[in-house]
RNA sequence: GGGGGCGUAGUUCAGUUGGUUAGAACGCCGGCCUGUCACGCCGGAGGCCGCGGGUUCGAGUCCCGUCGCUCCCGCCA
């Protein structure tokens, strides 16, 4: 569904006095403002908006609307200079505002006119006074929704001349990101980026009346927060007042939106931002922003139905994309394990893991056999269309399939009458068709297996499906697979420091009839968690937290948490719970990587208006950079070492200054 | 922390086996051009070949180091 937005404030000329263009009719700068703007509408990105700007000096009209029937009129638009094509005689301008772009003639006739006119270049930003005339016949541009008029100046303005960009903003070709990222102000001046920033704004729009229908209250939580010593490393920002100590920026309103629900809000929702201090990837930045939602007396149900009813209006409404399943199909963790090896399964394609195990228990293979007699598995999938693969390519796919924790990846290919492989050798004819039923494979497809413990197992074949998939061109980019996945383990083994932690949060409830588990198995607890997922993308998560005290107290001693420590740690919250505080449950959709997915980025830097590098620097800010020992001192910060570089250490982003190691 | 790719004009790139004057396109500057819309034509300027060191008669090219960008693993919802 498209909606038509909610009025938006007009951005207000500022006021400069003397220098504004024109002494108009009825112009009034200095009564611009909030206040006086008549409630204009922007909508949505095909349509044109209103026609007019009462009372502005720069401007009448916007410099996408102009159609063949505002022929005569006499209009004026301010902008950016696109492009000039100077004919000697005539010269044509590209006049480009947010809206779109109107092409400006000037002739000969006047002379003063014509001569600024030939000094013009591209990203001045101007204001042009014209009347809007047709086309000549045959001179047209379909190419512009504009395109059937062009405006006859009559008089310009320069409001303000511009130095040749870095790069061209009207060309869309790949430049260094660096630089990009340097004069991110020309760089969001690009078709790109303006479609993306403006389609978030148009997707968070919709998120906020969606939910304001229903009733949820939109309510900030703070930046400066205490600490969470669980999970990703915290960005710290020390404590003036208290030496020594420090808040930590969130990594996401997890107890605030509890502890709201504690208060009694019922239905709350946050753009929220959510920060931190890990390594960067192409869909991770320090900081990013979620739809944070959370319900009082709900139900997992609930949640579902409330996120999906979004998701499809948000897709429906503003791609072109096609939605895979409505409802969207719903899966158990266990499944999506088995028939895909991820909890994140692109539903796109086929090629879905088989169990094999039975079927080759009593092969002679014996990569085969010991996997499963050390208790592992041996699932595989069967592939069409691939031809003939040479030994180099086996090894690449072997690559991929190593790269999840494989030995090796055993191939077959179904022949006219026989399996072919160097592996063939070991099955029976009989273990040879229990292969090939089990897999479904056909003659020509090769059947891929990996025996090993069975995470190995997954996260092997999931890469190689994956691979199979870019290079075989499986998934219709035009389609978004949306789906569950539900029924996480409440706990997994961290392997490394030999304990039980949450899969998720510790907040998160048991289901019911697993309670008894926490004290026989606690590692066969299913939780009430689920997931949003998309063509192998993470959208969101959550769960229905604990609300008992009870079993609050039972998950901590699980995990080995000491009910001291609990107190210390997250002790407003479990006094809270201790005030009658509602059963409770939310979910947080990852609002960049929804952008990202809708728009076809590969990278979230697309879809942010001000991004930072893989680095984590923020170039155009030179951030972060050292700061005064005055500033240190009232900190009560001592380096243990000397600044590293100065501000603008990054001697690409400060040629003139050199090598400053 | 580890691995891969990249770094040459303002931008995007080419640059042979190591060879003498480092190219193209776009952009920029100047000139011409009255229907273009990636306008066209003519001319011009513009290079610490990321930085440092080494090998060599000779390095954009080979080697070592370093810095930066980027992708991936680790890490991280």
């Amino acid at each position: 569904m498209k909606r038509v937005q909610r009025s938006l404030q007009r951005r207000p000329a500022r006021g400069r006095g003397g220098r504004d263009a024109w002494p108009l009719r009825g112009s009034n700068l200095y009564l611009l403002g909030p206040s006086t703007n008549g409630g204009r509408k922007l909508l949505h990105r095909e349509e044109t908006g209103t026609k007019s700007f009462e009372n502005n000096p720069y401007r009448t009209h916007t410099a996408g609307e102009l159609r063949a029937g505002d022929v005569g009129e006499r209009v004026r638009l301010a902008g950016w200079v696109n492009r000039r094509r100077d004919h000697g005689g005539l010269i044509f301008i590209d006049l480009r505002d947010r809206w779109g772009i109107t092409q400006v003639a000037f002739r000969p006739e006047e002379a003063e006119l014509f001569g600024q006119a030939e000094e013009l270049r591209p990203e001045w930003s101007v204001s042009i006074e014209g009347e809007v005339a047709r086309r000549p016949e045959g001179n047209e541009n379909p190419e512009l929704p504009t395109g059937e008029v062009e405006i006859s100046a009559t008089a310009l303005s320069v409001l303000n001349r511009s130095e040749t960009p870095p790069f061209e903003i009207d060309r869309e070709r790949p430049v260094d990101e660096i630089l990009r990222l340097k004069y991110r102000y020309l760089d969001l001046r690009r078709k790109r980026m303006q479609e993306n920033i403006i389609f978030r704004d148009r997707v968070v729009k919709h998120m906020r009346s969606y939910l304001a229908e229903r009733d949820f209250v939109e309510v900030e939580t703070p930046l400066l927060t205490a600490s969470s010593p669980e999970g990703a490393r915290d960005y710290l920002v020390p404590a003036r007042l208290y030496p020594g100590q420090f808040y930590a920026l969130p990594q996401s309103p997890q107890q605030f939106k509890q502890l709201l629900m504690v208060a009694g809000f019922e239905r709350y929702f946050q753009i929220a931002r959510a920060l931190r201090d890990e390594d960067q990837r192409g869909d991770r930045q320090p900081e990013h922003t979620q739809l944070d939602v959370e319900m009082s007396y709900t139900t997992q149900e609930e949640v579902l139905v409330l996120i999906e009813g979004l998701f499809t209006e948000i897709v429906e409404g503003y791609t072109e994309k096609k939605i895979l399943h409505k409802p969207f199909p719903r899966m158990t963790f266990a499944e999506a394990m088995s028939r895909f090896g991820t909890d994140k399964p692109d539903l796109r394609f086929g090629l879905e893991i088989r169990d094999v195990s039975e079927a080759v228990r009593g092969s002679g293979f014996k990569v085969f056999a010991g996997a499963i007699e050390r208790g592992g598995s041996v699932r595989g999938f069967a592939v069409s269309g691939l031809g003939d693969l040479s030994r180099r390519e086996i090894d690449e796919l072997t690559g991929v399939a190593s790269a999840g924790g494989a030995r090796g990846l055993a191939h077959l290919k179904v022949g006219a009458d026989a399996l072919i492989g160097p592996i063939a050798k070991f099955f029976s004819p009989e273990e040879g068709d229990a292969l090939k039923v089990a897999l479904g494979a056909q003659e020509g497809d090769y059947m891929f297996f990996v025996a090993d413990a069975d995470a190995v197992v997954f996260e092997s074949l999931n890469r190689l499906r994956l691979h199979l998939r870019d290079r075989l061109g499986l998934a219709d980019e035009g389609v978004l697979a949306l789906a569950w996945v539900t029924d996480f383990p409440l706990f997994e083994w961290n392997e490394d420091e030999g304990r039980i932690e949450p899969m998720h949060h510790m907040f998160t409830m048991p289901r019911e009839e697993d309670l008894p588990l926490l004290d026989s198995d606690p590692l066969k607890v299913i939780g009430q968690l689920y997931d949003l997922v998309a063509n192998g993308t993470e959208l969101a998560s959550g769960s229905i937290r604990i609300h008992r005290p009870d079993i609050q107290q039972k998950v901590f001693s699980t995990i080995g948490m000491s009910e001291e420590e609990a107190q210390e740690r997250f002790g407003a919250m479990l006094t809270a719970f201790r005030y009658g505080a509602p059963p409770h449950g939310g979910i947080a959709p990852g609002v960049d990587r929804l952008i990202m997915l809708l728009k076809d980025e590969p990278n979230i830097r697309e879809v942010m208006a001000f991004p930072k590098t893989q680095a984590a620097r923020d170039e155009m800010m030179d951030a972060p950079g050292p700061v005064a020992e005055e500033q240190l001192k009232e900190l009560h910060i001592a380096l243990r070492r000397p600044p590293e570089g100065k501000p603008g250490s990054n001697p690409a982003s400060r040629p003139s200054e050199g090598d400053n190691s």
